[in-house]
DNA sequence: AAAAAGTGTGCAAACGTTCCCAAAAACGTC
DNA sequence: GACGTTTTTGGGAACGTTTGCACACTTTTT
């Protein structure tokens, strides 16, 4: 059971014409007379042609494919920059491969290699929670892929990245929740490898500074695992609990709803009576109880940028030195009261 | 800047052997003696040799992977059902490429098409509700291509289907809704065109039937572009409650969240009133207010089943003439009273 | 001791492209 | 009409595999 298609060859012998002629025609390239290219391509449109990229991927040594890794899919955030990777990668007739970590480092270079291994012209990744060591990637670089980070980023490899302003939302959000005249505010953070859990971590630090709030150790969880096990954030909000916040800042999707979960699992009582205030692309947060104040990251915009990096890299004639970290502004929306 | 590493030939020419000899080692295929195949295999071991997929590709005419369409993975629903696929193609040592059709024929036709030019050696897919013309698919099938439908499946094409019980689904929710005392319960559900559109439709007139509820066309609405567009879901929403209904039964994913959404725009007072039932696989439910009764597929097994059947076509040495229709149970989960 | 069977290896073609190089055709110029 | 120049075309190698076939060698059979 194969699935049978024309190739050059046939229409090469179909006109009497040789495959080099025909491909030329195809490619529009070189001198070729206008007459002999119309012929060629009113054929081929005829039997319905199409080039067979393997082939092509074979002699030209590179696949027009560029692989994506992600925590996982069933994240507004990531699904959202995966539909801004999309829709620069088809413009440009690329082709994607995503992958999932599920936030294991283990599987997270599995993918990885295979990915590379199936010759990918280049890389997206947002690291798992889980990974510390980036060797793996520091190889696959040296020789000669390219790779753009985006989101969890790592701090010591000079490639291009893209970010949010991770520093400037959780500032907004802790303000926001400060304003609204909370003072024992906990933050729910993610694995202290992370790029973003620095950064958030410093943005919640300098507001309570602004308004002189006494930053407290105790009051921030991390959860390694990024809250796909619910124990941990049961655990995390166990513990959080017994020093009695008025307020919770949460810093990333699968955590903010999970945290609510939790809270709500733990103590159906108080989850009422603690603000929330979490980073989600979450398009379902207006169904929310109890609703938050969410930190929206410019998701779609950060898989455009990546992937015009990306592709940027992966057509540069010389290899390039010259590298940047965009950062993008995230958006504030406030709770709605009800 | 290309991406460089060791072909068979460079193996073959450090050992003095034939890249016959070699490709027979890594294989292991054939008599080959014991002695060769390990000295090969250990040299590969050491330079880390990977096969480059794309040369076999092109000679065996397969490409190790298949295709997948969805109408978008920010879907809870289809993430999972990616999933479940992921599960079992990685097993068998294949990739998954995965399009989105947003719900749009012309993009699902598109993607189709693209992925099938990417020589992918079948096609798993979910149609999307816009979608009534499914001749290409026809054409490509025809060609060769092998097909398995899930969730959204065309009446009359011969292959392997798999489905969830629809008709009991729907029949338990609406039993449900009944049960509780609701006497006027709406239906709102996606485009006609869809076989789950029908199916769930009939649950839901068997059990008005069946507790003697005169079935009301009126309070039946269809939203051709599966809740994609909020307009469609407030109108749809805005023409419902004139008819005072006290319970909804809807019938997707997508729908369910844009129903809840629309109802919590158009008229915040009654949305608690009114008691919800529906189809999804959202693992964000428990957060929602007003909770719902829900109706969850086993989405991570369906994408198993399906990729299973798709890999026995792929394989089969002769084509395929007994197809199966796998039908899976669904799961309601009540409301739980807060 | 010769024939037959079995085992391990190499040669070379093939998969469908692209592209370098050379050959052929078309055209100008003297 | 001979020559150079330009334009168009074809031949064929290459990309990295797999695999049918042939060959050489060894072992078994008669």
């Amino acid at each position: 059971m194969r699935f049978e298609t024309s190739t050059i060859k046939d229409i090469a012998k179909a006109l009497g014409l040789s495959t080099s002629t025909v491909s030329r025609a195809l490619r529009d390239r070189y001198e070729i007379s206008e007459e002999t290219k119309k012929l060629v391509l009113a054929y081929a449109e005829k039997v319905n042609y199409r080039a067979n990229p393997i082939a092509r991927s074979l002699k030209e040594r590179r696949s027009y494919s560029i692989g994506i890794i992600v925590s996982e899919i069933a994240n507004n955030f990531f699904s959202q920059v995966i539909n801004g990777i999309e829709s620069i990668a088809y413009d440009r007739d690329y082709h994607v491969i995503i992958s999932q970590s599920h936030e294991s480092y283990k599987q997270e270079k599995l993918n990885v290699e295979h990915l590379a291994s199936r010759s990918i012209d280049g890389l997206l990744i947002a690291l798992s929670s889980e990974t510390q060591d980036i060797d793996y990637l520091r190889n696959l670089y040296a020789k000669g892929l390219p790779i753009v980070f985006f989101d969890r980023v790592p701090e010591d490899f000079e490639t291009h990245k893209v970010i949010a302003n991770n520093f400037k939302g959780s500032f907004d959000a802790t303000e926001h929740l400060i304003l609204s005249g909370k003072r024992t505010i906990a933050h729910l953070t993610n694995s202290e490898n992370l790029s973003i859990t620095k950064e958030r971590l410093e943005g919640y630090k300098a507001a309570l500074t602004k308004y002189h709030i006494e930053f407290k150790p105790e009051l921030v969880k991390y959860c390694q695992h990024g809250g796909m096990h619910s124990a941990e954030l049961e655990q995390a909000v166990k513990e959080l609990l017994p020093l009695n916040p008025d307020g919770i800042f949460i810093s990333s999707d699968r955590l903010t709803t999970g945290c609510i979960m939790a809270l709500k699992k733990t103590n159906p009582e108080i989850v009422h009576k603690i603000a929330i205030a979490g980073f989600t692309n979450s398009n379902l947060v207006e169904l929310f109880s109890p609703s938050l104040t969410s930190v929206k990251q410019p998701a779609f915009e950060m898989g455009q940028v990546a992937t015009e990096l990306l592709i940027s890299m992966i057509e540069a004639k010389r290899s390039v030195t010259e590298f940047e970290t965009k950062v993008l502004d995230t958006e504030l929306v406030k709770m709605v009261k009800r």
